[in-house]
DNA sequence: ATACGATTGAAACAATCGTTTAATTCGTTC
DNA sequence: GAACGAATTAAACGATTGTTTCAATCGTAT
């Protein structure tokens, strides 16, 4: 049996972190090793290549982000096709579940970069897995608001995913207070975040 | 009188579009100078390092989009300082105006980049300096909506951040087609950003 | 115990990084 | 045209990069 932190998963980890603190080409693979406690060699024993450790620290997060947002969605369809107040949480509150976790805290900041990647490998990566799963909740919204051309559900959100990545990345005036546990200002956020799109997807 | 693209020039030029697409750690200075076709010893001559250029790139732009913001800004509230409309056209449409430029429109990229960095020199000089000017507009959109609590004045705005940066960069779903030019495109997406951040900011 | 594949370790690889040096060229002023 | 500072050049600096090598070690099955 392995331990339960193998040296595979503690590499994924550290380079979660690193990642989001440094960027992908700012984090060297013996940062990684080094806050891992692995040997340099471990890395291209285990990923192959340093591109390929980046890949799989996110599909990592992306698929388990993406299956809970899914099934979310599908719940609150099921449970009312026309709650489009349901269907933004689901859609917010698997990705701001992840700022609570301290790994997946990092992994948003990762998320936010790689969204500022061009023509990397990543933004198409990114765009073809996690394409699809913004598409079903379009398909969702269309539902709940069918007087919205195609073109303007998609300018909204585009704009409602800009929103969410923004505030999961502390980006801007908002600071989390020192006495509000990250956990209460996650749903702070959350709320403000529904009220706020919710208006907008509806105007 | 120096040449109308002398060296610095063409360094800065070079770097903000070579930012834009590998991001900073991920651009070499030997990329910037090959592109810039001047010599490698150019760069520490005029800017006495690469994270000295990195700023200088930075303050190049923001200090231009920034006037425009707050002329802007003072324009509209001089007319009617409850239009909601015209304080959010301050905000957007100097951003918005940038990917006309071809320059401008790396740094678009840049900037999205910049927003990922977590404690890079970078965001404080960010957030120093443009946090005055959202702060600028926060005060006038308070005017326009008093029964908002500064708290959700803030939040809101940091929204609205959010979705301008993510449609400027053209993330998401949205992409331009073929047929429409990138200032028809813009346009559009300030027209339906305001109408999505006004209905959002009057929730 | 022995053997064997999987994993780890220390060390080195060539390549590239940001930066510096020192000589040279350029433009201006006297 | 001589002189001087500014600008550019080629070349090299030490440090660090991702990757590879090969021997040592580990766990497991025979």
């Amino acid at each position: 049996m392995t331990n339960h932190f193998n040296t595979k998963e503690r590499i994924l980890h550290a380079a979660e972190d690193l990642f989001a603190q440094h960027g992908f080409a700012g984090t060297s693979l013996r940062q990684v090793t080094s806050k891992a406690d692995v040997n340099i060699a471990a890395v291209n024993y285990h990923f192959g290549s340093k591109e390929n450790l980046v890949h799989e620290v996110f599909k990592h997060r992306m698929d388990e982000m993406s299956e809970k947002r899914l099934s979310a969605l599908s719940e609150t369809i099921a449970r009312d096709p026309a709650d489009l107040n349901g269907i933004l949480l689901a859609f917010i509150q698997p990705a701001l579940a992840l700022t609570l976790d301290r790994h997946g805290a990092s992994f948003v900041r990762v998320l936010a970069r790689a969204y500022a990647e061009k023509n990397d490998g990543l933004r198409n990566f990114l765009s073809e897995n996690y394409g699809q799963v913004l598409r079903e909740f379009a398909k969702a919204i269309a539902i709940c608001l069918p007087q919205l051309s195609k073109e303007e559900l998609y300018w909204r959100m585009d704009f409602t995913a800009g929103a969410l990545t923004y505030a999961m990345a502390d980006f801007g005036l908002i600071r989390r207070q020192p006495g509000v546990t990250e956990k209460a200002h996650c749903e702070k956020a959350a709320q403000h975040l529904i009220t706020f799109a919710q208006a907008g997807l509806r105007a």
